[in-house]
This record gives structure tokens, sequence and C-alpha cells, in this order.
DNA sequence: ACGTCCTCCTGTTCGC
DNA sequence: TGCGAACAGGAGGACG
């Protein structure tokens, strides 16, 4: 699924389509994708309009001019586009219809993503982003050190925690261990100060540089169905095979945690 | 409390 | 080529 370049990449081509139009209907064609009651959730929608469009690491937050917003969370193939009045494709599982005609729609294949309706005055402060940390921007180093501090399950899982750390998925933090020098299967407690520093350098670095080029595109991700270019920057991720750009040691593909990892062992300690 | 595994789904790629 | 297995950018919950 999209990271939070992706996500960041939706926010702003959403922000530019969507806001100030007054939304006369909403359909849930699979109702397993709202955490929350349709009928609540129809009554928080209908006759209003969307004011802005924020994001939380990979959270989107879309704010309604009332007192609630919507979170939605793309999980692995979430993806949003606007049209006018034609068919519904296939996976296209919630409908926002617009006073001009116009649609926002919610596709998602394998409908892992979910949304959960809350109100304005308290939605930092409940689940789903009531646990979630810092992104790499604004990550206070001895904070995220501490924690690492704590846990001895391998760095690329804590990487993977968005409790940790908000934004990284499984692409961004193989290419941040990378540029970092750490192998991901090392034990977080074992990870140095000075690394920790990297680490933080390092993803600051990466998600900017993706987000300036539209995202990553890989398998069927697409930002509104536009491309992300970022895929011809990847360093290791995807290049099994392909000799690393540092050392010219083949790059090698792993496995940690349950997820498919890139590795140079020969630059990564 | 912590770490590991399973699960939610569908479509595509991989390996024999 | 065919076919089943493995895999795909996530994360919440169950279990030991």
């Amino acid at each position: 699924m999209p990271e939070l370049p992706e996500v960041e990449v939706v926010r702003r081509s959403l922000k530019k389509i969507i806001l100030n139009k007054e939304i006369v209907n909403v359909e849930l064609l699979h109702k397993n994708i709202l955490n929350d009651n349709y009928e609540e959730f129809k009554k928080a929608l209908i006759g209003y309009q969307f004011e802005d469009v924020l994001r939380f690491g990979k959270y989107l937050v879309f704010v309604l001019n009332n007192d609630y917003v919507l979170i939605s969370h793309l999980r692995m193939e979430g993806k949003y586009r606007v049209v006018g009045n034609k068919p519904y494709s296939k996976h296209e599982h919630l409908i926002y219809t617009f006073k001009n005609g116009e649609t926002l729609r919610y596709d998602d294949t394998r409908k892992f993503g979910r949304i959960d309706l809350r109100l304005k005055s308290n939605y930092l402060k409940t689940k789903p982003l009531n646990q979630l940390g810092a992104e790499p921007n604004d990550l206070d180093i001895d904070v995220f050190y501490n924690k690492l501090q704590k846990t001895k399950r391998p760095i690329k899982v804590s990487l993977l925690d968005q409790t940790i750390i908000a934004g990284l998925g499984n692409i961004y933090v193989d290419e941040v261990l990378f540029l970092s020098k750490i192998l991901p299967t090392r034990i977080s407690n074992e990870v140095t100060y000075d690394e920790a520093k990297a680490i933080k350098r390092n993803a600051i670095m990466t998600l900017e540089k993706a987000t300036k080029l539209g995202g990553t595109t890989i398998h069927t991700f697409s930002a509104t169905d536009i491309d992300g270019l970022f895929q011809n920057e990847l360093l290791v991720h995807t290049k099994k095979g392909h000799p690393c750009i540092v050392c010219g040691n083949l790059i090698i593909k792993t496995k940690v945690s349950g997820r498919g990892t890139y590795i140079c062992e020969h630059c990564q300690k």
C-alpha cells in the first residue's frame, strides 16, 4: 500500500478537487470498509461538504463543515478517484455524490482499507490516531532511541511499527536501512544512538524525495490513477540480483517477520 | 507485557 | 504451458 509519500500525494490531489462541494448522497457497497454505524455516517455527510483533507502518518482525515471528520486508511490497495456519472467498477466500495454530479469513489481490490467516523473535538485522542508515533520530520531523537532500546524485535519490525515512527512501510524501510547501512535483522536495542540519528535523517530525505516524485508505483498502486516516479529511484527494494550502487555486490531478497526484504549484505551491518 | 503468527481479500507472479 | 503456491506497499487481534 501506499506509505506516507503516496498518501500525501493523494491528499494534495484530493484537496484540489473535492473541497466545498455539497455531498448529496453516499453509497456503501461493502459494509466492512466502515468501522462505524452506516446511518450515523450518512447523517454526518449528506448535506455537508469537505472543508479540508489532512494527513497523519498514512491516515487521511477528511474534515467536514460540521462536528465530524472521516479517518481513512488505504492499507494495501485503497485508492480514491473523482469521476462523473459513470457505472461503478468492480472494486469501488464507497461512493460520495456531489451536488454537481461528480462522484468521489473509494476503490479497494482487497477490501483491507478502513474508514472511521470521529468527532473533531477528540479524534486525535481516540483510535486509530491516538497511538500514532511522530513522523520522521517531527521525531524526537531521544524518544525514538529510547523506544528502540526497549525492544528486542528486529529493527525493521520496529520501523514498521507506526507507534514508534509514523509513515514508513515495507518499501521505504528497506531503503532507509540500506542508506543507514544497518541490516534489517539487527536487534532494535543494539542500534546505536548515532545509527538512530542516521535512520531519522535518511527517513526524512527518502520520504521528501519520494513525495516530490509523486510516490512509488509498484504493482497496482497509484494515487488517483497517476503513477509516481520514485520506483525509478529505489536502491534496494525490488532490486534482487541487481548490483549494489555502492559496492557492486548483488542485492538479495530475504524475509524479515514475513515481509519481503531487500538488502546488500556487504554494505549493511 | 512482549514477540510472533494469523487474518482480512483478490489478483498476479513464481516455480516446478 | 499449466497449475497450485506464494506473494503483494498494512495493521489489528489471538495466542503462548
